[in-house]
DNA sequence: CCGACCGGTTGACATATATCAATTGATTCG
DNA sequence: CGAATCAATTGATATATGTCAACCGGTCGG
């Protein structure tokens, strides 16, 4: 592994406050493989022999039930996932494939569970992420219960306006029928929700999203720190 | 506390493995309460300063947004809830209150973060009921997404049936009204969603289920381990 | 350059689900 | 008991969302 992805991925949240010792331990026995697109990583039901962390590219989980299919997140450097099955050593509850040409570190789920019990920083971090992940899935949740699509695609954008930076034009960066999928619904009902924005100041070029009248886009999306953001 | 609840609360998962004096430590600046129904303990947005035990009675996890409101789950004897916002120091999430008259253990949430440093089996059980919690939502996620009301409540009745020890008989833990919004559909829809399973063998009287044909609803419901089963 | 392909869009239509209003049936309470 | 609630149900209707088919416009490879 060269040195820059190294530091990198010591830099982690998860990883930054362990010993070194454990880190270089816990890196040892990682692989780090280059994928090309649309490579299905792993999938869901079998049994977790990795934790997976996304160096770069980027990597869609998703679902699939009775012949359909939804996307669940979209994973981006630099972050781990499938931590859940890695720490209760259970199955996968999401396939992952990539997006895009992508570079993912795999590291031996028993290791991960073996430097829990040696390292208490380590342990705090592994706790603090996952409390993070739960509490995105819950939020996630509300989001698909509490809201109409349109109110769901008028929320996520303004999630994407801030991310990008806050200014009036931004790009989406997914695929529409993938965010169509994330947000719950058809790429077409996502092509009609874009229009039943418009009255609400959204112009939509491709995929060049521009907000011409934030505090009405706003009225509308009633956005809220318990649903939409994903720091807390 | 009673003797007997705080060897019930010792028995849990989360607080078995621990060392005697951290737990007696743990339980020392626990209050335990007895609620009236109806009763909202907690209420979304707070902070999280208490981590909750269900010790008798149940628990009803709801959340709210614009004027609507949605069941997220129910919390039964004996187990915990929103450990989340308790390890994150966030604030809670979902509001809770009480569907019947309970009995409440409220533990000082920073005494559960400074236990969890010094008790490596604590941290470990920490992990895993949050890893346990987190693949419970990413399971009721896909539910929501990848079925149908008639697709939830079949899979639901299954589950419950399950539950209840298998029989072709059985009763229903909820009020009518609360199951169709943890199924995320309205009453009205859920007496109709009823209705629609009686060709597959279900028939209702007030809140006792039987499920004449077992093999027709399985065929129908498609149940899946990765969705519906609750302890994997 | 052309044609195949693919993502996105549009319109027509079907289905699922919610809403509203009214009724029933059980339960509570004075 | 009888009035008042309240959950559950039912029917009529509205709305939201999905499905299907057609079309558009770009991209890619021969």
């Amino acid at each position: 592994m060269p040195d820059s992805e190294y530091r990198e991925i010591r830099k982690l949240d998860l990883f930054a406050q362990m010993a070194d010792d454990n880190f270089t331990s816990l890196m040892r026995g990682a692989y780090v493989q280059n994928f090309p697109a649309q490579i299905e990583l792993i999938t869901e039901g079998e049994p977790s022999d990795f934790l997976h962390i996304v160096v770069s590219g980027s990597v869609d989980l998703f679902s699939s039930w009775n012949g359909r299919e939804t996307s669940m997140a979209t994973v981006r450097p630099i972050s781990t996932f499938i931590l859940g099955a890695t720490i209760k050593e259970a199955p996968y509850l999401m396939s992952a494939r990539t997006l895009e040409k992508s570079r993912i570190a795999l590291i031996p789920s028993q290791d991960v569970r073996a430097i829990f019990d040696a390292d208490g920083n380590f342990a705090r971090a592994i706790v603090t992420e996952l409390a993070q992940c739960y509490r995105s899935v819950i939020k996630a949740q509300k989001d698909l219960k509490l809201r109409t699509s349109l109110e769901r695609l008028a929320n996520y954008l303004l999630r994407q306006q801030r991310h990008a930076g806050g200014g009036a034009a931004f790009e989406l960066d997914f695929e529409k029928r993938r965010l169509a999928s994330v947000l719950g619904m058809t790429p077409e009902n996502l092509s009609r929700a874009f229009k039943g924005l418009q009255p609400y100041g959204v112009s939509v070029t491709g995929t060049r999203i521009s907000i011409d009248n934030q505090a009405d886009l706003e009225r509308f999306a009633k956005p809220n720190p318990l649903i939409d953001d994903f720091s807390t």
